[in-house]
RNA sequence: CGGGACGUGGCGCAGCUCGGUAGCGCACCUGCUUUGGGAGCAGGGGGUCGCUGGUUCAAAUCCAGUCGUCCCGACCA
């Protein structure tokens, strides 16, 4: 390719609502331009750079046994409602109505088109079954974000799995687990694998790949020591022990103006937040819940939405609270509370002395006894853990860390083959609903992942895997015949060899195409100029390094050809 | 959905307080000079000032509404 032929609009300024890198830099290195909120354009550049990411997946996908499919981005919304997702989803799928007046949405993951391709699988003999394509979701995000990281139309390598049993499951579940690390690893992204919560995906457990970045929207606990590593939706943490106050009488006191922990610590009779019950009023699905915590820990909605299997949690409004409870928030809590669902923190269990709201406003309990004051119906771990809490496998510190979630695979069960109808026979002459997985990978998040992983001030530093191009040949002056020439030769060297090559013969001064170069990433600038020609050199920079080394004109193509051919991997 | 900010040539911004018919830098076009780290000089093209309505002799500027975008919190590849 030759650079005066190519469109790449680079920019010295980034638009001034660019926060996150990679949006700042795509946009600047003329790879993406936004249309809307949650929509880009990919420009050839980016396009170069999302179609090597979508290679290297296809080529893991293929290795692990995957057979590539397309199947449609819009679908009837009756498949949709017989797995329950065209009620259980809500507002993130787009729905449209077509000129019969029939009900569609464009798709946001293909569980249910992929089943209903399985149902024509019919003998275990058949299985297991890896389906994968790559192909564009639409998901009606409530908040777009940071470029390429969350947007609303995207390109998703989904693949599906279909086995016989759960031991199949598992080793589906387990050889894209590693496709997924060989993945990782090919795109340069330091990608952790930790547990996570299903969500409304459903299913029996799943594993997401998490890149440390401030850009990203996850946290994760992570244990530096033996390698724990969970999503802080699942992560557990040793519980710090607590010794009870010796206060065993329940006993109403004035608390006038107190309305949080805080407050309750230092006001006379209070107590420290270890002693307290913090009492969270949390609606699932239209359900009124108490969610009963340590006073000095967080809920984790994400744990009470999957132990209670509710799809819809949030915290009650002030006048659903002030009706159920009848006071406000700061003087809540479930002692003698009679109607509601009760689920309790085990970080409670036993606990007796303790300090909560009398559900009067500005008046709590003190000597509360768990056991013989609450009545609580369930309990489960509710509480989100926090930096440098012990690791629940061997007491070292935990860390918090900020990640991109690069991919996400779970394991279904038979939650879609039983809404369906996609069974098989068995050995036995049995009929046995499929056992499934589904695993995702965001090709665009990925692209802007590495970029956000793979930059430095000067722009984008792309591993030579994924790069727009492999090397850029920059003339120097294109109005100096010698290098123009020596220039083109190496071009075409490089192009028959099957370097990506990119030629750069504008006529423009040096400054500004190093410059370029630099900020579109190009691992590799071969320096074509009268400086060095004179002495039959070429100068070789990398741009990971910076380090500019001299080759001789004759030598440098077959040093690119093997240096680019060892890179790729 | 709650909170905050912002919409003026392709990009970055000024102008708005105090209404008078739009300006700067980059980019772009032409010419000359220049040519190893984002050149210089001269000339030039491009903007319904997000949209709608209102106030006014007159609106980028004041008022109302509306749409859109971005950022922070609740959601997910």
């Amino acid at each position: 390719m030759r650079w005066s032929n190519l469109f790449v609009p680079t920019l010295r300024e980034p638009p001034a609502d660019a926060e996150a890198a990679n949006h700042k830099l795509l946009i600047r290195g003329g790879f993406i331009r936004q249309l809307h909120s949650g929509h880009y354009s990919l420009l050839p550049l980016g396009l170069r750079v999302h179609e090597k990411v979508a290679a290297i997946v296809r080529r893991e996908m293929d290795a692990i046994g995957g057979q590539e499919f397309l199947l449609p981005a819009m679908h009837p919304a009756e498949v949709w409602k017989k797995s329950g997702r065209w009620h259980a989803v809500g507002e993130e799928m787009f729905r449209l109505v077509d000129r019969k007046g029939a009900d569609n949405v464009l798709g946001m993951t293909h569980e249910e088109i992929f089943t209903d391709v399985a149902q024509e699988i019919t003998s275990y003999r058949s299985l297991p079954q890896i389906w994968y394509q790559i192909q564009w979701k639409f998901r009606d995000e409530p908040r777009p974000k940071s470029g390429l990281l969350r947007v609303r139309e995207f390109a998703m390598k989904d693949s599906y799995s279909f086995d016989i049993d759960e031991a199949g499951l598992d080793r589906s579940f387990d050889v894209h687990h590693d496709a997924y690390v060989r993945i990782f690893a090919a795109l340069g992204l330091p990608a952790i694998p930790v547990e996570a919560s299903s969500g409304a995906m459903g299913g029996s457990g799943s594993t997401e790949f998490m890149v440390p970045s401030s850009a990203g929207e996850d946290d994760i606990a992570l244990c530096g020591n033996c390698g724990y590593a969970a999503n802080v939706e699942r992560a557990k943490a040793r519980l710090s022990v607590v010794e009870d106050r010796d206060l065993s009488e329940l006993a109403r006191f004035p608390t006038p103006g107190v309305r949080t922990i805080a407050d309750l610590e230092t006001i006379e009779g209070g107590a420290s937040a270890v002693h307290q019950i913090k009492t969270m009023v949390m609606v699932l699905d239209g359900e009124v819940t108490l969610a009963l915590l340590r006073g000095d820990h967080e809920l984790e909605i994400q744990k009470l939405a999957d132990f209670t299997g509710a799809a819809d949690v949030r915290p009650a409004t002030a006048q659903e609270t002030l009706q159920h409870l009848g006071a406000n928030p700061g003087s809540l809590g479930a002692v003698h509370v009679d109607g509601l669902r009760v689920v309790c923190d085990p970080a409670l269990e036993g606990r007796r002395g303790l300090t909560t709201g009398a559900n009067e406003d500005d008046w709590h309990w003190s000597g509360v006894d768990i056991a013989r004051d609450v009545a609580v119906d369930e309990w489960a771990d509710l509480r989100r853990v926090q930096a440098d809490e012990p690791c629940q496998n061997c007491g070292t510190p935990l860390e918090i860390v900020r990640c991109i979630e690069a991919g996400h695979i779970f394991k279904l069960g038979t939650k879609y083959s039983d809404a369906l109808g996609a069974s098989v026979l068995d050995p036995n002459g049995n009929q046995k609903p499929l056992v499934m997985g589904s695993y995702g990978i965001g090709i665009g998040r990925n692209v802007a992942a590495v970029a956000e992983i793979h930059h430095d001030d000067k722009g984008l530093l792309w591993p030579l895997n994924v790069a727009p191009f492999e090397v850029v040949i920059t003339i120097v002056n294109t109005k100096d015949d010698a290098s123009a020439a020596a220039g083109e030769s190496l071009y075409n060297d490089l192009r028959s060899a099957g370097v990506d090559v990119l030629l750069d013969d504008r006529d423009a001064r040096a400054g500004v195409k190093f410059a370029d170069a630099e900020l579109i990433g190009v691992p590799y600038r071969v320096t074509v100029g009268p400086r060095a020609l004179a002495d039959g050199d070429v100068e070789l920079t990398s741009r990971a390094t910076g380090d500019t080394t001299r080759v001789g004109v004759d030598s440098i193509a077959a040093l690119l050809v093997d240096t680019v051919n060892r890179e790729r991997g």
